[in-house]
DNA sequence: CGTATAGTTGATTAGTATCAACGCTAGTGG
DNA sequence: CCACTAGCGTTGATACTAATCAACTATACG
């Protein structure tokens, strides 16, 4: 886990360029931000004025829960997990998250769980405050943040149904489904997966152990529903076993 | 569990007045709305022209997961479960919602849960339509919705770290805490907690059985940390050591 | 008064967690 | 260039929490 301090990323090494730095001007990072989407071009511009952008390495941490809540962030490429942590340890990763996808809101105060890169990750960064203005300014950009965060709300709500009422297997099989149909819709292939995440931190997204994560992975490779070419990949082999599994129709 | 039929809210049955009655004027009952809470008396003026309401008995299913999702609802008096349901009937609830609350938001298409009366409830509704509409004519609106529905977010993902790495002791302690605080919000007691469901529900939301439940339940009332004078009651006799229990700091 | 339902309690089982050892890969330094 | 080390992942043995199965009690209901 990351033992990157906070500030970090206020420092000028060349691995986490300033997020602190001044707008640029070039728009063409901002179109590509999902809750941008629908807006036109002029609203796209006067939200490019806003903004603050950076390159960061992997296993990065963005803010930590608890920290004060100043900006929102969108992942322009790359991939981020937020999680939370219990005073002993336990953590809970309530999300992975990739290019378009939004973080940080939260209400008064403090961020209510960490975020931290997977990969080396490309964020945009605006502060509530301006957001906020930006909002009232530009319905179409509220009424997009409003939509998204509603899906984040569908999908929290699914993942709730898998923490509390699936098993190991249902879970793991729910869990590279989601992660292909995530990939497909992104253009990328939908069987070879990539997970750049440790078991560690699935095991802590499906609220198992490492051991039990890589047991249930060697289990479903052994009866030939997935394949493990290394660790960072699996191969839906038999993609209806593992929707059978996920929705706990399967026979075995 | 609720046999009822859906359709049965279109009936004329003195239990389940009409939701599909014609909007009234009194806005009595829409000033009490959490989202209306904000808005000018003009603007919940307006609002109250396309709202219906009804007085709904206990147990009765507003609707369905999958259903057409063609309305939102908010709660004026009483108490609504949400839930998911498997289809071998593993269920998982998703949240108990009180005065003030807001349900029935979702994308495209069918509600992703299904929506039921705890106890007899006073229902608002609107369709998504003219909520819209609304929405675009007052921003406050908007904003009201946006912020309600962050506030679930946040809620969900605390019920993640839940349902993923809490042990039953700390899930019944949060639950009865968190039960505690909304009663005490709402100006009611904090400590002798009424507990408008069943035992079976509280099994679905913390992702336990109903005799864990039981079980810890009277563990509890033994270690002299609560009391339960009825099935529907608990007296949170030590609150500190429920705390405690709940960040899963406690000792024993 | 008999029946059905919700809740509690007990005995046993099962699914994961825990503890422990080992293999693999990558980075490090001699 | 290669042994050494550290971290991640896998596998095995055992423990333990909570689930399952079952019986019983209390309460509400007809």
């Amino acid at each position: 886990m990351p033992p990157l301090d906070f500030d970090d990323h206020k420092t000028d090494r060349p691995d986490a360029p300033d997020l602190s730095a001044p707008p640029c001007r070039n728009c063409d990072v901002v179109r590509e931000l999902a809750f941008c989407a629908d807006l036109t071009h002029d609203e796209i511009r006067r939200l490019a004025t806003v903004r603050c952008h950076a390159q960061l390495p992997a296993a990065f941490s963005v803010f930590r829960e608890g920290d004060p809540a100043d900006h929102v962030y969108s992942i322009s490429t790359g991939a981020v997990k937020l999680y939370k942590l219990m005073s002993d340890g336990r953590r809970q990763i309530i999300g992975f998250l990739f290019s378009g996808d939004m973080f940080g809101l939260g209400l008064d105060g403090g961020y209510c769980y960490t975020a931290e890169t997977l990969v080396p990750t490309q964020l945009c960064r605006f502060t509530h405050r301006k957001l906020d203005t930006m909002m009232d300014e530009f319905p179409r950009l509220e009424r997009k943040m409003f939509t998204m965060t509603v899906k984040d709300l569908v999908a929290a709500q699914e993942q709730m149904l898998l923490l509390g009422r699936k098993t190991a297997r249902e879970k793991v099989a729910t869990f590279l489904l989601k992660l292909s149909r995530r990939a497909a819709q992104q253009g990328q292939p939908a069987s070879p997966v990539a997970l750049p995440m440790s078991r560690a931190d699935i095991a802590d997204y499906l609220g198992l152990t490492i051991e039990t994560v890589s047991r249930t992975f060697t289990q479903l490779k052994r009866e030939n529903i997935i394949g493990l070419p290394d660790a960072g990949h699996v191969v839906l082999t038999d993609e209806s076993a593992l929707r059978e599994l996920a929705e706990g129709t399967a026979s075995g």
